[in-house]
Formats: structure tokens, C-alpha cells, sequence
DNA sequence: ATGGTGGAAGATCCA
């Protein structure tokens, strides 16, 4: 089974583009982030003819994430628990049957918060607080769980092309470190991570500044697989060839291989 | 010092 995640900086813009990959990387499950759009004007039928059961939780104007899928959903969640008052929409959970158990796969969409003197920082350090009540609950189950999305985390140095550049930001602040670290530490398993260590491996390049022909990128999107998850990991990629398509994503999509029929 | 780029929305805000 091929899972995949992609911040796609806008549905209604990369509408072309998401449906040329959906045929060529042909994912089973793929996460969005950034749809931008509410729920009802989310193109979904296009998707759907392709084979995909759509499901989205989305908002006006930002944020906005969704999960397309070639399975049925048992199960949809909406939104992170522990703050009613919290409107972004940022977090979704589809639950499906796969190898005759549960496999639980989320989209997220974690805070960039910068800049970092503002309640944006608070609000992402909250968050991200949240996230690790959630997961420690869901890791209680034992099941394959996929937390799947753009993190806003540059994990280690060698995630960037320039840490000095980077020192400050909300991307990389020891804060927001600390608290991946204390999530990873749930036992969850970065996949990009434990197939490869090779420095450069990035999922972001900016518009600006010519980012993307100098390679200054950074990894940022992250699958964060439970151990029943990681214990069948196969593979894990990054899709950077459609950055150097017409009207990229400043995102690539980032993908798994997991067997779970062998569960 | 400024603006750099792009999306959504339709003035700015967000990244």
C-alpha cells in the first residue's frame, strides 16, 4: 500500500497538477494540506472518477486538509482535540480496514508560527502539545497509525541547506524541536529518516530568491509511522521531480510503501 | 532599504 502526503499550496490552482500525479504516483492513500477551500466548493468529482473517496476539512481562504483514498473510510475525524475554541482547520483522520485490521492515517497541517514573538509561536507550541496528548492516546491502541502532513519542522541540521540562516525561525527553534522530539519519542518513526540518511532529501523549496535551481530547501513534510506501521515499512520517497513542473507547489509530495497484508 | 513569489480573495493576510 502506497501512502502519500502533499501540501499542495491551493486546490483550486494545483487542481491540474494534483490529478496528472494521482495517475503517475497512483498513491492508495494521499493527504493534502493547504486545500484553501471550503468543503463544498472542493473539487471533488474530478477525484473521485479516478477511484478516490474524498474526504475534507476545510476553511476559507487558508489551511484546509483532506484525505483521498482508494479505500472506504470506516471512519472520519475532524479536527485536533483539546481546544474547542480552535476554528483552523488543520487536522483530519481517516480510519479503514486494511490486512483485517485498523489502519489509521491522519492529514495535518502543524502551525508555522513565525513570527516567533507573536501568539502565532504560542499557537503552534500549543498545538503541537495537543498532537502529543493525541498521538500517546492512539499509540494505546496498537494499531498502524500514519501521521502524515506539513509539520513546519526542519528536525535536524542537515534538513536545511543553511541551519545558520535558519536559527531563529519558528521552523527551527529549539521550542519546536524540543517538542517533535518529545512526539517522536512516543515511538514514532520518521520515515524519510529510516530509509535513508541522506543529507538534501527536501520536501519545500520557496518561490522566491531561485530556491528551487539552487536546491536551498528544507524537509518539513513528514510520515510519522507507529510501530505496527513501521515494523512493515518497504519504502520511502520524495517526489521532487513535480517541483520542476508548470505551477508547482512550493511542496512535493512525500510517499510510503507499507505492507500491511503481512500484518 | 526594499522587495523578493505565490495563493485566495477581492484589502490584505498568510506562508
Amino acid at each position: 500500500m502506497k501512502i502519500a502526503t502533499w501540501n499542495i499550496n491551493g486546490i483550486k490552482a494545483r487542481i491540474d497538477n494534483l490529478l496528472h500525479w494521482l495517475k503517475e504516483s497512483d498513491p492508495d492513500i494521499a493527504c493534502l494540506q493547504e486545500i484553501k477551500s471550503v468543503d463544498d466548493q472542493f473539487p471533488r468529482l474530478e477525484i473521485e472518477a479516478l477511484g478516490y473517496h474524498v474526504e475534507t476539512h476545510g476553511q476559507k481562504g487558508f489551511n484546509g486538509v483532506a484525505i483521498l483514498s482508494k479505500h472506504r473510510f470506516d471512519e472520519v475525524n475532524r479536527g485536533l482535540p483539546g481546544d474547542d475554541g480552535d476554528e483552523q482547520a488543520r487536522f483530519i483522520e481517516g480510519v479503514f480496514t486494511a490486512g483485517g485490521r485498523a489502519l489509521r492515517v491522519v492529514s495535518l497541517y502543524l502551525p508555522n508560527g513565525n513570527p516567533v514573538e507573536s501568539e502565532k509561536f504560542l499557537y503552534k507550541l500549543a498545538w503541537m502539545s495537543r498532537l502529543e496528548s493525541w498521538a500517546a492516546e492512539r499509540l494505546e491502541l496498537e494499531e498502524p497509525l500514519v501521521l502524515a502532513g506539513d509539520y513546519n519542522i526542519i528536525p535536524q541540521p542537515e534538513d536545511c541547506h543553511d541551519p545558520a540562516g535558519w536559527q531563529g525561525d519558528a521552523l527551527f527553534r529549539p521550542e519546536s524541536l524540543t517538542a517533535f522530539r518529545r512526539l517522536a519519542n512516543l515511538g514514532l518513526t520518521d520515515s524519510i529518516r529510516a530509509v535513508s540518511d541522506a543529507p538534501q532529501s527536501y520536501t519545500f523549496w520557496d518561490y522566491q530568491g531561485g530556491a528551487w535551481p539552487k536546491n536551498h530547501g528544507i524537509r518539513i513534510d513528514h510520515l510519522m509511522l507507529s510501530p505496527e506501521a513501521a515494523d512493515h515499512l518497504e519504502s520511502a520517497e520524495i517526489e521532487k521531480y513535480t517541483r520542476a513542473w508548470e505551477k508547482p507547489s512550493d511542496h512535493v509530495p512525500v510517499s510510503i510503501r507499507i505492507n500491511l497484508d503481512t500484518a
